[in-house]
DNA sequence: CATGAATGAGACTTCATTCAT
DNA sequence: GATGAATGAAGTCTCATTCAT
């Protein structure tokens, strides 16, 4: 995770201590669950410290503002929404593979939804956790574009789509219909139902003829 | 637009002269200028008083914070965003009809493009500015799942489709794609090719067969 | 005194009422006094507005900082050390000229003594305030060097004495010796005697031969 | 020097170990280069700690606070300006007697420019500082005042000096012009002819009249 | 002796909001 | 209506100092 490292960098200083290591990693805790509860605003400093069971001073041996740590707790989530698969079932259809990528995404937000939805929020303002969203949509995008060419090479695709903004708009499709299902609430859908339907959406807008696999 | 007048009515005092009805619509319109400029937090009661040419005293005369000022700019901007074409051509495809829309929503957005990014941002913080965002959402929403049931019962759209899941997914591919392009800068798309992919990634999801209309 | 102009430019805003130019002088009043009593380290801006009667956040609609406000109340005293001699007396000889000008120094650093000090203070760490200092010191050398250059061509002074650094040099005793009496409490002198000695010193050094004037 | 021993009787408590003693003068160093560099404000007891190499907390085995430290470091500069002169050349001329004390001064002065600044900065508010500065002063002006007498006594000197006054006032031009010189960088002065030319104001202001000595 | 984690007093600063004129 | 002076709550941040390990 190249990331994380270029934020600590600007840091005050590792902790040297195994117990600053500790407290650390706490304040982090804290501030994410602070984050979820309170939002990125009305989070004060002294709130993360206090949860954390320290004195406010305290955090300022570990990070320099709000701003700081709440990059560091987007970053941990934004590794986890793109973390590569670990199980490697092979998919028996092309369509199981979209079925899967999208499950898993999915799966994911929903199991972090209302820090997505602070980390949404943030990008708004700050233009370090708005890189980071973004090249969370630039990694699928471009496995998305990936994916395009491929059929569309073995004639299992349209032709007539463009594959770079097929990549961005499904991937906007996937992305946005998370945040409003699972942080604004906006509907009570069955998991796999949902899963299968916006799979299908994406299937069929690309035009996907099956083909064993 | 019910909602307006809702807020309206909250506000200070109408203005009852003819002057101070053109001071407020002067101050509306440098808090959008404002807001585009600067952002929602940044800017400061007193900068869109000055902007507005007065003192930030005066602001008080017609608005009680910076948020209700900004509802008012949401406000007018999503009713820009939903309202309904005038020049009504009959369409001659059912394609012709998701692409008219397509092209109607994303011009809309392009003409607006900075300040519907600050819409987004303060959505994330102020719940009526978000209730505005939904109306929105929820607008696109039912037209198309209105759409999609209309064609499955013309049996010119895949029954298998979910209305109700296709049409908030297509909605936020609609959404959050111009939001990328339009906002973010994500891409360098032709505005015909970008809306006529769009709008066929659209057509395929839910399987329209055409037939002439 | 144009450097005032320049220091007032970079202030928050000119007072636009006649209250406020008012409130603002109360504010430079009150900061000089608490500046003599306190110090500046530990004169704290809250302090300041109380003694001016009023909350601290008052303050700020008039000065930036502390060192704003201290640099104007410094620029005020050394305006008033290097201020021109209004009642133009003939100096009868050129000892008394050199007389003149030494009780003149002396009787007004007297009648600011404390805020000299804080002046001296402040000069070593806020480089605005050493300029203003800087540029009162090098009024005097400049007028102390031509006045030596002239007694060396009327052959009334030593053409040994390097005149910039005579100038430099006794304009630095002065000066001192100012701070050491009037300031630091050295010694009780009577001042009709301590003005003649520092003269006689100062005629002597460069030499000086009587003539009639 | 017993003024240090006293100091050194406040303090946490004296090295027992050969080690300890090492890095108590390892601190000492770092604190006058740190003060050097950045002020005696802005340096912060962990500057001065990092640039020892150790942490923070050590400081504390050593020295109460930075003021203290800071003394410790001015005792030593200003024993260095007043330490005697070791080769003992018999002067001259009494002329010859004036410069080379002045020379003196200067030399060390110029040997410390950068620390001394800081002595001046700190004297204003830290009254043992001040103190120790004061008995520099002192030190000339006894010595001055004493040598005036002498000459005094021996007509080779204006009866009409007043002893006193002009020990304070000749020490404060030489104490003023090397620090205008050598720390505010007023002029770019050969050190000989500097020297000389003060020395000689110095000789001329007390009415030397010269004697084979 | 040495470390560095933890504390918290203490000041600064911003700006929305009120209100006398 | 308009002005801008005045207020003060609220949060930020620093860093000297203590102390358990």
């Amino acid at each position: 995770m190249p990331r994380a490292s270029q934020v600590i960098e600007q840091q005050p200083a590792a902790p040297r201590s195994r117990k600053g290591a500790a407290t650390r990693a706490r304040l982090v805790e804290s501030a994410k669950e602070e984050f979820e509860d309170t939002g990125f605003l009305a989070t004060r400093i002294s709130d993360i410290a206090k949860r954390a069971g320290m004195s406010h001073g305290s955090f300022y041996h570990y990070f320099d503002s709000k701003e700081q740590i709440f990059r560091e707790v987007a970053e941990v989530q934004e590794a986890l929404l793109t973390a590569p698969d670990d199980g490697e079932r092979p998919d028996t259809t092309e369509f199981d593979r979209i079925l899967r990528a999208n499950r898993r995404y999915l799966d994911r937000y929903r199991a972090n939804g209302r820090i997505m939805g602070v980390i949404e929020e943030v990008s708004r303002y700050d233009s370090r956790v708005n890189e980071a969203r973004m090249r969370r949509q630039k990694h699928f995008a471009e496995r998305a574009e990936a994916s395009v060419r491929r059929l569309q090479e073995m004639r299992l695709a349209d032709l007539d789509i463009d594959p770079e903004i097929a990549a961005v708009a499904l991937g906007s499709m996937i992305a946005r219909f998370a945040e409003l299902w699972l942080v604004e609430d906006w509907g009570d859908y069955d998991f796999d139902h949902a899963a299968e339907q916006v799979s299908r959406l994406w299937a069929n807008a690309i035009g996907l003829r099956e083909a064993a696999v």
